[in-house]
RNA sequence: GGAGAGAUGGCCGAGUGGUCGAAGGCGCACGCCUGCUAAGCGUGUGUACCUCAAAAGGGUACCGAGGGUUCGAAUCCCUCUCUCUCCGCCA
């Protein structure tokens, strides 16, 4: 959500720049929606004045002995007035809200104007993609000729987009999450949590995902909870409603977890393997900073996660989303893509990303420094550190074998009892 | 699931219908005093929104949330949420 007054001082600016995202706003709505609403809060206000201090003129006027029936009377009409004033209130605020709650966060005066996905320019590469001596398998040809990757039983027990691991499969999935947990809690500072999987309309509120993208969530029937997409919400809404103390900036967190996302709008897309599942694990990082320090924390919360496809030696690219790109809650966003020889081409596994005050706004994340009176917005990040399944995937495809077997990657065999290869 | 207790400002804790945004204490900030690892004194100390060119000032709302009674509610009534205790069940 974007600050009423800096949007209303700044109009021409922000219409340009949400206007490069390639969405349309109807502005002239917003005007209308806040001159009426502000005048209809001046107008009840104004009654609202005028009885509350004939109430307290009756109050002293009883305790005195006199006669209050005349300003009672008056107090009667006020009421009715102020009845009628008030009837459109709840339908403008709620019209407003949607409004403020619909509208994308502006993308940062460094993020370069594009229209998708093919106007992202590439920020740096690491490491060369492997070269191999016969045809590289895709990962799910390496994981059922292996007996690690099973898509029929998961489809039977729960449906397309769902995978079991087994054997190895599963022990790389969980040393994968062991390993990159271990070093961004003992390398890169960050404090683990381990969150619930189900969130409320609320946390996800804050964040963003609602009201807008409620399509891509699960909803469990009759309830108010819904199946986490992301412990990006889990762990920014950890501090919801709460005022940090200024000391305590930057507060970094890791966290575990499973994500849970319906794809609706995705089919045909990434059909086949793990690439595109109803879930997926994932390690996600997120920060807490002051706003002057933010990008310098964006920068270095994508070299965390950068490390760990170092330390696993899987070739990647970074490359700086563009405004047409650019996610809705987000000022400016790192994807990392990694080189997955399977599709001869790099694949996001990360997504690192600044949105400033955008959903401690909505959360109501603050901080205050000692001494000063007024506190102020917090500037969240976020991004994932990294995806579990697509590093598996990654790793599968880049360290494939002619003879069908994976070498497991030197930092993953102390999490894998000494393993060296799936056979 | 059953029975009970509770939810007040950064914290503790008063407050059962009127002048309460809320006593008092702690903490914190500023100032004064004091020559000694401290104490004392004074003042101030919530948030959101509206109004105002801005500041000052003014206003509205908020005592877990939502509704109701009343001229007037932190105080009375209803519903909900959360926390705690005991029992049951369970991983």
């Amino acid at each position: 959500m974007l600050d009423i007054k800096f949007l209303r001082e700044n109009l021409d600016r922000v219409k340009e720049r949400l206007a490069a995202r390639g969405g349309s706003i109807d502005w002239d709505r917003f005007a209308a929606i806040d001159r009426e609403r502000r005048e209809a809060l001046v107008e009840s206000e104004r009654l609202k004045e005028r009885k509350n201090r004939l109430s307290g003129e009756i109050g002293k006027l009883k305790k005195s002995g006199g006669d209050a029936a005349a300003l009672m009377k008056e107090v009667e009409t006020l009421t009715e007035a102020i009845r009628k004033a008030e009837a459109p209130l709840p339908e403008i605020e709620a019209r407003f809200d949607e409004f403020m709650l619909s509208v994308p966060n502006v993308p940062h005066d460094t993020v370069p104007f594009g229209r998708g996905a093919d106007d992202n320019p590439v920020v740096r590469q690491w490491g060369k993609p492997p070269e191999f001596d016969f045809t590289p398998k895709p990962h799910w040809d390496i994981g059922e000729e292996l007996g690690i990757l099973d898509f029929d039983r998961a489809a039977k027990i729960a449906g397309a987009r769902f995978v079991i691991y087994h054997r190895q499969g599963a022990l790389l999935e969980r040393a994968l999450a062991a390993f990159m947990l271990a070093t961004h809690t003992l390398e890169n500072g960050y404090a683990e949590v381990f969150p619930p999987f189900i969130v409320n309309t609320a946390s996800l509120t804050g964040t963003g995902q609602l009201p807008k993208f409620a399509d891509d969530l699960f909803k469990l029937e009759g309830t108010d909870f819904w199946l986490s997409p992301t412990a990006e919400v889990q762990v920014t809404n950890l501090y919801r409603d709460e005022t940090l103390d200024a000391e305590r900036l930057p507060l970094k967190h890791c966290a575990w977890s499973a994500n849970f996302r319906s794809e609706a709008g995705s089919y045909g897309k990434d059909t086949r393997g793990i690439i595109r599942l109803h879930q997926f694990q994932k390690v996600e990082l997120v920060k807490f900073v002051r706003p002057e320090t933010s990008y310098d924390e964006l920068e270095s919360l994508t070299r965390d996660a950068e490390s760990i496809l170092q330390k696993l030696g899987l070739p990647y690219r970074v490359v700086t989303l563009c405004t047409g790109d650019l996610g809705f809650g987000a000022a400016k966003t790192y994807d990392i893509e990694v080189w997955l020889p399977g599709q001869n081409g790099y694949k996001e596994i990360s997504s690192c990303s600044n949105f400033e005050s955008f959903q401690a706004r909505r959360a109501g994340i603050r901080y205050r420094t000692a001494g000063k009176s007024r506190s102020d917005y917090v500037h969240t990040l976020n991004g994932s550190g990294l995806a579990v399944g697509r590093t598996l995937v990654a790793v599968l495809e880049n360290y494939q074998q002619k003879d069908g077997t994976v070498v497991v990657p030197e930092a993953l065999r102390p999490y894998m009892g000494g393993l060296e290869k799936i056979a």
